[in-house]
DNA sequence: TTTCGTGCAAAAGCTTTGCATTAGC
DNA sequence: GCTAATGCAAAGCTTTTGCACGAAA
């Protein structure tokens, strides 16, 4: 069902809240909007997108809080980070941990493929330079369907 | 021997600049310098870095000109940009093609490991979402063996 | 009541741009 | 001689910070 989707959302939703709260983290009406955008966007929203669209229930959020929410939320591991310098940084709040995005050059649109294993390159990487490896960005870029015309 | 790496330099330099020559592309020392310092830095420096460089041997180049010429070299396909948001971005002349990196989340060192092959992905993900791909970045974040103490 | 979060404005940092001057070709 | 590249300063953007005020616990 399409309810499923939803009821996933709203149970991250919860589990978060919870955890911030033990964590002694504030709860306001701002942050709260600002997570909930994070968790139910597939779309790997940017701070000024999310910023718009809380601004529809709470008219004087200001971007400044998002950013300081977001990077609280990053702190906890409730967010992950895709950073951009020529464009603004993407979040997503669905499935923080990392994994591969498929990014179009045009429309700037990320998508998430099923997964795919990396342990195996983690691995061999790890013993081959030494380094002890904590998590890795695979992004993928091409053109989306839309923007092939 | 260690010409080896000194000789393969050489080469690339040379067959670069025989293609931004071909292309209409001027040949200024500036550039030379500028290209020079891409091919033969392993270590994937900066655009500020590049610019310290160049500073000693062409003491009035300006930093504009440092990124006008990255910007130029990416436009031929002759460097690679490692983007990253809350760091300078960093530079890869001597391999551009999009290829693995690790990355130190310390001091930022970043290696080149052995070529992973990511051709099966590609092509999973492309039939998966309907993408047209053309690139790929793949970083994998951790601490280098000096920074480990 | 105490402390943390919010919101405004200003600052910071990297990168780009406008424009006059200089130099390739 | 034409045109593109350089270099300086200023502007542009995203993100961060300082500080006074307000709200959560």
């Amino acid at each position: 069902m399409s309810n499923n989707l939803h009821d996933k959302v709203e149970q991250r939703f919860q589990s978060v809240v919870e955890r911030l709260s033990a964590k002694g983290r504030r709860i306001t009406p701002q942050r709260l909007a600002i997570l909930r955008m994070l968790i139910s966007s597939k779309d790997h929203p940017s701070a000024e997108q999310i910023h718009l669209g809380i601004l529809k229930e709470f008219p004087t959020t200001s971007l400044a809080t998002v950013y300081k929410t977001i990077t609280m939320l990053k702190e906890e591991g409730e967010v992950i980070e895709l950073e951009f310098s020529e464009a603004s940084n993407r979040y997503d709040g669905m499935k923080p941990e990392p994994h591969p995005h498929v990014v179009c050059s045009k429309c700037g649109v990320i998508v998430d493929p099923e997964t795919v294993n990396l342990q195996e390159f983690m691995h061999r990487i790890a013993s081959e330079t030494g380094f002890v490896l904590h998590g890795h960005r695979l992004d993928f870029f091409g053109l989306c369907p839309k923007c092939r015309e």
